[in-house]
DNA sequence: GCGGCGCATTGACGATTGTCAAATTTTATC
DNA sequence: GATAAAATTTGACAATCGTCAATGCGCCGC
């Protein structure tokens, strides 16, 4: 499936309107302009990789636009979807910082602008402005506080409290809100990886979809879902407080 | 059940055992002493608590002997235990750098010596020496490698493969072989902690430990356990291999 | 357009799990 | 050492979940 990504040069870090949102805003305009030169952006379409679990990163990638899947796979080959990218993210600087191989996988879930800076610019930046490690320790600290949000999830909530969480989740960034009060979305991601992501199989969230239809909390065509009164998903997640 | 913990000054960093096993080994010798100016060592007994969930941190605790429960309440009161600590180990930097409360609180789980360090002398020694915060981006990543992994066991791995794993990793640390080839070890954990930590209810553990013993892979007695043969602990992970 | 292929849905069924409850053991406190 | 509190174990039962299997749907390449 995965198409050859496009290298593009017609682009340049010092314009770029994702830098303030990034890590990188912490970098002088000096700085930027060294940045700059180490970077080559690319385009990805839907499906094709950026990095691979197993190779080392020869380079950090910043997110410009899109939306991107961070995955790991076990050794039975089983894929989980650990984390959803969107731009301002920086991705893989783990394995340039350690020379350790990427422990995930990045993939573009739909057509994807990143750019790819070089490791050799990455650790000249990290040498002339220590704020940027401070940058990156922030920004894994708050992975690692996400992350353990989940495990906690995992550990409490029921399959079904689980997707719910994860719909409001996805409902907050793709979501709109029609004119009756509803909200829509379209799903980034297949019911294989929305399984994944809750820790469980296809066939179970496939079972809780059709109750949460036949309930009127929820109703999925294909991709897109309509969500009626958004509360009705927040019930969901809060365990039965007996009143 | 907490009782206070104790202050003591007869001890230094400088001449800290562990410092060369810890983040703290990429100072130089005039840091270290800056280090221990701002270092006092602190006794916990059994139960008691290092720092709490919504506390800002005023300072980062390094552990020099003991093992350390960091943990998570969610909102209805269920604590997960994410993570045990061991001498080496530096804990609560997060806080001091985000100046966000604690998402997490450490406790002791025994007796157990922790120095906390000043959050000013914490900051001196960033603005002093970068890479002393590359050393916190490493073990950060290397905290966040583990939680995703968490993560993984958890959307693929039944409870009872879980709980094998579980005990092999805290038999690697705790435990230790008998004459007759069998492994050995004192659980450092209650059977609730052991259940949050998998993700289970307390009961599960309970009938998981009670198949366990009597199909001959496991013997539990109070917190003591005995596994003849560890090689059947580790058969529970890997999923069927039919061949 | 057609055939394939992967994804999604649904049914059936057994296994596991959570919940409630009670009995028992261990641990803590005085 | 006696009592109280907490932790652990076990039973019963309903609900959920995973697995296997069959079917339907949608997308893509030819």
């Amino acid at each position: 499936m995965p198409k050859t990504s496009h290298k593009g040069s017609d682009f340049d870090c010092v314009t770029c309107i994702m830098r303030k949102h990034s890590d990188w805003r912490v970098l002088a305009t000096d700085e930027v302009d060294l940045l700059a030169r180490g970077q080559t952006r690319y385009s990805y379409q839907s499906g094709e990789s950026i990095y691979s679990m197993g190779q080392v990163g020869n380079g950090v990638h910043c997110m410009c636009a899109g939306t991107v899947a961070i995955r790991r796979l076990d050794a039975e080959g089983n894929s989980v979807l650990l984390h959803l990218a969107y731009p301002g993210d920086t991705l893989g600087y783990e394995s340039v910082l350690t020379g350790e191989p990427h422990r995930c996988s990045a993939e573009a879930l739909g057509p994807a602008k990143v750019c790819h800076i070089d490791a050799r610019t990455v650790k000249q930046l990290l040498d002339a402005n220590p704020n940027l490690g401070l940058q990156f320790l922030r920004r894994t600290a708050a992975s690692l506080d996400a992350a353990q949000d989940k495990l906690v999830h995992h550990a409490t909530l029921s399959n079904r409290a689980k997707l719910a969480h994860l719909l409001l989740v996805l409902m907050d960034r793709y979501g709109r809100e029609t004119v009756d009060g509803a909200n829509t979305m379209h799903l980034p991601v297949s019911r294989r990886d929305l399984a994944s992501m809750i820790g469980a199989r296809h066939e179970t969230v496939s079972r809780i979809i059709s109750r949460l239809e036949n309930e009127g909390i929820a109703f999925f065509s294909g991709r897109s879902v309509r969500v009626p009164h958004i509360d009705a998903l927040l019930e969901e997640i809060r365990p039965q407080l007996v009143g």
